[in-house]
DNA sequence: GCCGTTTTCGGCCCGACTGTTTTCAGTCG
């Protein structure tokens, strides 16, 4: 049965093999922008294919409604396995090598004979790329470079895709018999951006545990068995994600998930601490003197050894057990602490929904309100509003707002900030304003007191509430993207801004130190998934994750506010 | 291959950057 994510693969693969075919850039764009449409779309896109309705969808015309109707019949589509045919299977995946589009791995195919990954490798090894045309010896560095990088990570899964996997993986141990209780723990559970295997800890069923695990070795959506040992099921599923199944009895079952929770430097740790007050701490049991104690749950293990409980997110380093044994982790932020968000997209800019069917949406998960935030004029590439097309947003806002009971839209921007630290918006329209978020989307490739100047500009803008975008691109430091960050907390506490923590699983390299030290520095912050779509809206979990990595609580947090009081502290702001 | 208040053909985002060249092609966002 074929799904959306299916139909998002196939016309992803048409499009990357047309474009190796040096086909027709703009017919490749076509797949690709069908691609988008049907991935954000929120109508049921297998459904209107089948009732000959895909025409319906932006980005499908006559020729691949054809195509589609085909693929949903069927599974398979002639057109794509015809293609296929006419390259080399392995030629795509070299493609996704940075540096490498489609016109020199034509060249690497005619003059080199290079139809994957692995023969690239060999290639570079014997010095041969340097001698084509087009290319050179910084040009190899590089590919050799992102051949290294490409092995490092192919263990790595993004957060989103695991918590599919998590959920699958959920579903199954729901039906079979012999699971008494499981939790899953180890990195997902620390809520990693990037996870190497997932690790479930289950109780099973006493007299059960055979059947267990035998059920658990036959599951359909296992792809490979790694290992079985006395306590474990280590499994590939069929996504090519690890899966470490630990199985244990009843009263080995708190430690089994303290012990995995954590990272090795935090388990230890605790050992220590809990050494101190005369308890040997194991990794399946704890004794006082020659007893061992018997508990339910880990959290009555912190509650024993007399230390305050870690959350998961927390336990990355030994730091989390000094803080806890002094008592000082505070109530981290929860997800139903959050009701509202500050950046949301519409198709007044590039946007796939209206602003009235994100604000139901919006109101819909649960929440209160949202700061409505299209791109401003210069991101022209993202069809940016200007200040005629903003003052038209404004009445359509107002108009929905005063048929809205219990939901409230902000009016606000995306407002870039320019070069020179400038804002898009002149200080006469952002003042009209509910409140403003400012990013930089050319890219902050300038010396590193350049780019700092840039922001710290914008930053003494009265109006401006927020700077926008702050993790994955700024706060990471990356080659490109380096700002003194230092200075960027300074001056964005004197001058009482926000800054946001962008929420989208894609954007990797979250750096957390950086959060703690602008909550030191009394800055308040906003987590916002940058919603494009109604599927995007909920991705704030992941901003909730990461607010918890930073220690905020729900104080620290516009997010968390009545719509009231954000209206209060917005009028505030800006005075 | 799609699309249309520039409408059935001729556009479709384009500027910055990089590494290669020796004035520019290819890649990226």
């Amino acid at each position: 049965m074929v799904d959306k994510k299916d139909i998002v693969a196939l016309l992803e693969e048409i499009s990357s093999l047309l474009e190796l075919k040096g086909e027709d850039k703009f017919k490749v764009s076509a797949y690709n922008r069908a691609a988008r449409s049907i991935q954000q779309s929120t109508s049921d896109v297998v459904g209107l294919i089948r009732k000959g309705e895909a025409k319906s969808i932006a980005g499908v015309g006559d020729a691949l409604s054809k195509k589609l109707s085909e693929f949903v019949e069927t599974g398979k589509l002639t057109y794509l396995e015809e293609l296929r045919k006419t390259l080399p299977e392995g030629l795509p995946d070299v493609l996704n090598i940075p540096g490498l589009g489609p016109s020199k791995v034509r060249t690497l195919f005619k003059e080199l004979d290079i139809k994957s990954v692995a023969e690239l490798e060999y290639a570079c090894g014997e010095n041969r790329l340097v001698s084509l045309k087009g290319f050179g010896q910084k040009t190899q560095v590089k590919v050799i470079e992102a051949i290294r990088q490409m092995k490092l990570n192919s263990d790595y899964h993004l957060i989103d895709v695991v918590n599919e996997t998590a959920l699958e993986i959920s579903d199954f141990l729901e039906k079979i018999s012999g699971v008494d209780k499981y939790e899953f723990t180890g990195s997902y559970r620390r809520r990693r951006e990037i996870i190497r295997d997932i690790d479930c800890v289950i109780k099973f069923k006493s007299g059960e545990r055979d059947k267990l695990f035998l059920s658990l070795q036959k599951l359909k959506s296992v792809r490979e068995i790694r290992e079985i040992k006395d306590d474990l099921v280590s499994v590939v599923w069929h996504n090519g994600i690890s899966v470490e199944f630990i199985i244990v009895n009843k009263a080995e079952y708190p430690f089994a998930i303290l012990h995995s929770i954590g990272s090795k430097e935090f388990f230890q740790s605790l050992k220590e601490y809990a050494s101190s007050r005369g308890y040997n701490l194991a990794m399946d049991t704890m004794k006082k003197g020659r007893d061992k104690i018997q508990f339910e749950s880990e959290e009555q293990i912190f509650g024993e050894i007399g230390i305050q409980y870690v959350p998961p997110e927390l336990r990355e380093t030994s730091e989390g057990v000094v803080s806890a044994s002094k008592g000082e982790i505070p109530e981290l932020v929860k997800l139903e602490d959050v009701i509202g968000l500050f950046h949301v997209h519409t198709n007044w800019s590039d946007g796939a929904e209206s602003l009235e069917d994100m604000a139901a949406a919006a109101r819909k998960l649960g929440l209160s309100y949202f700061g409505l935030t299209d791109h401003s004029k210069s991101a022209f590439y993202a069809n940016g509003l200007d200040e005629k097309r903003l003052k038209e947003q404004w009445a359509e806002v107002d108009k929905l707002n005063s048929g809205l009971q219990d939901f409230t839209i902000f009016k606000g921007s995306e407002v870039d900030i320019l070069a020179d630290g400038r804002l898009d918006f002149s200080d006469a329209v952002l003042k009209r304003l509910d409140f403003s978020v400012g990013s930089v989307h050319s890219k902050l490739n300038m010396k590193k007191d350049e780019a700092t100047k840039r922001l710290s500009g914008a930053l003494k803008n009265q109006y401006l509430t927020m700077l926008g975008h702050m993790t994955g691109r700024l706060l990471l430091g990356r080659p490109g993207y380096e700002v003194d960050m230092d200075e960027i907390i300074r001056i964005a506490s004197k001058y009482r801004k926000t800054i946001e923590i962008n929420a989208n699983p894609h954007r990797l390299d979250m750096d957390w130190r950086y959060i703690r030290k602008a909550k030191e520095a009394g800055i308040k912050f906003s987590i916002n998934p940058d919603a494009h779509s109604i599927a995007g809206l909920s991705d704030f979990s992941y901003g909730v994750s990461i607010a918890r990595k930073g220690w905020l609580t729900k104080h620290d947090l516009l997010n968390c506010m009545t719509a009231d009081e954000v209206k209060k502290y917005l009028a505030n702001a800006k005075g």
